[in-house]
DNA sequence: TCTCCATACC
DNA sequence: CAGGTATGGAGAC
């Protein structure tokens, strides 16, 4: 076993996964241009309704995609308030708070929004980015482009394809593969949490994976000292919440408005959360003091996140290090592992002389391009050398799924 | 060309 | 927006 530290992760993990980067880039992904173009005049259709629907609203004709004049429309012409807590701010948090006061403008705005940007920076600039020759797009990924170790991808930032709502899972679907052939896509299953469970030791998380339960309903049963089966969808809810949460190092005030409960409520979920999962809260209190101590934290094989702001006497700034001192260590560690797991990946295709070829990276999951006579040695192939990329105190779990195109693959 | 705002993903 | 990113449009310069 060699010493962990930024030499190893340069040597056995970054050096490694250069060249593959670039044949990821090089052989691209085939992208269904009839299906966007199809998809961009549908959105451009709904957003000129929308957009209507804005101007009738506001009595007048603005440009809808300018926070600027919006905001003037909405609190100076139409005297829309939120008391005095909210800015003049048009997000979405403002936008929805606004909708459910019954103004029917905010949620047409939501509406044009989602759909604006889906068209603009999805079915408009991606169709553009695509190789008319080979019906591909090439992305370019920073190896580090994160200081957490996490990869970026960029021109077109493959990374951020929609997912989260019907529209979007539409630009997806374009996402194809070549006839006779599958998209397989396989990703690490709650790979943070299983880290945090690895790190602080806190038998109660361990046992949630070692047992092989749904985590967010096995933390809800202790939350809520309730048996398994009896949790509720809520309970469940709040529980991810906070599992989601911690990671992210989050208080009681953020977890109060992401699950619509009061402060006090929230500071009592966290405590509880902490009580039946012994070990996390001084894991917490560890890296923080590591982060102090040498104005920097670790991943899994020792990589460093810098935090020269743990030191600021700038209490923002300073809580800002003192979350990210929680974060990048997890965060970071699941980068090296993937990172790990793809030359291993590589090298066990090609000695296999499988045509598969591996063609995206999205921070815990990995594409393929799969002939459809290979699916049935590849896919267990490949899941086992991402599950067995490192040994931790629990199993890492990864789940494949296969389709023709990026979405049924999902 | 740059910053700000807003929003897409993990 | 709670950790990490990239991008498009508006508007200032």
């Amino acid at each position: 076993m060699q010493n962990f530290g930024p030499k190893y992760v340069y040597e056995n993990i970054e050096k490694p996964l250069l060249p593959i980067l670039t044949e990821m880039e090089r052989r691209g992904v085939l992208v269904d241009t009839n299906q966007l173009g199809q998809l961009s005049q549908e959105f451009a259709t709904r957003m000129a309704t929308h957009e209507n629907r804005i101007f009738e609203l506001a009595g007048e004709q603005f440009n809808v995609n300018s926070p600027k004049q919006l905001g003037e429309i909405l609190f100076d012409k139409l005297k829309l308030d939120l008391g005095k807590k909210k800015k003049r701010s048009t997000n979405v948090e403002v936008m929805e708070l606004l909708a459910e006061q019954g103004h029917d403008i905010a949620n047409e705005v939501l509406a044009y929004r989602s759909v604006a940007k889906l068209r603009s920076t999805y079915t408009e600039a991606l169709s553009q980015q695509v190789n008319p020759k080979t019906g591909r797009v090439h992305t370019s990924y920073n190896a580090v482009g994160a200081a957490t170790g996490r990869m970026s991808s960029s021109d077109p930032n493959l990374q951020n394809i929609p997912i989260r709502t019907e529209d979007g899972r539409k630009i997806r679907h374009a996402f194809i593969a070549p006839q006779g052939w599958q998209l397989m896509s396989a990703d690490y299953s709650q790979i943070e949490l299983r880290l945090l469970a690895h790190f602080s030791k806190s038998k109660g998380l361990q046992e949630a994976f070692l047992q092989g339960v749904d985590v967010h309903a096995f933390t809800a049963s202790r939350v809520f000292n309730v048996e398994l089966p009896d949790v509720t969808s809520d309970q469940r809810r709040i529980a991810k919440a906070v599992n989601f949460g911690l990671v992210y190092g989050m208080g009681a005030t953020s977890l109060a408005k992401q699950i619509g409960t009061t402060r006090v409520e929230a500071q009592e979920y966290i405590g509880r959360y902490f009580t039946r999962y012994d070990g996390v809260k001084d894991y917490m209190e560890a890296n923080k003091q590591f982060c102090r101590d040498h104005g920097y934290v670790e991943t899994l094989f020792g990589r460093r996140i810098h935090l020269p702001t743990i030191h600021s006497n700038n209490g923002g700034l300073r809580a800002g290090a003192e979350r990210a001192a929680i974060n990048a260590p997890l965060q970071g560690s699941n980068a090296d592992i993937i990172k790990l797991a793809m030359p291993k990946i590589e090298q066990a295709l090609q000695q296999g002389g499988y045509k598969t070829r591996m063609l995206m990276q999205v921070h815990d999951e990995l594409v393929f391009e799969v002939p459809q006579e290979e699916v049935k040695k590849v896919q267990p192939l490949i899941t086992n050398l991402m599950e067995n990329a490192v040994k931790l105190e629990v199993p890492l779990k990864v789940e494949a799924g296969l389709g023709t195109n990026w979405e049924d693959a999902h």
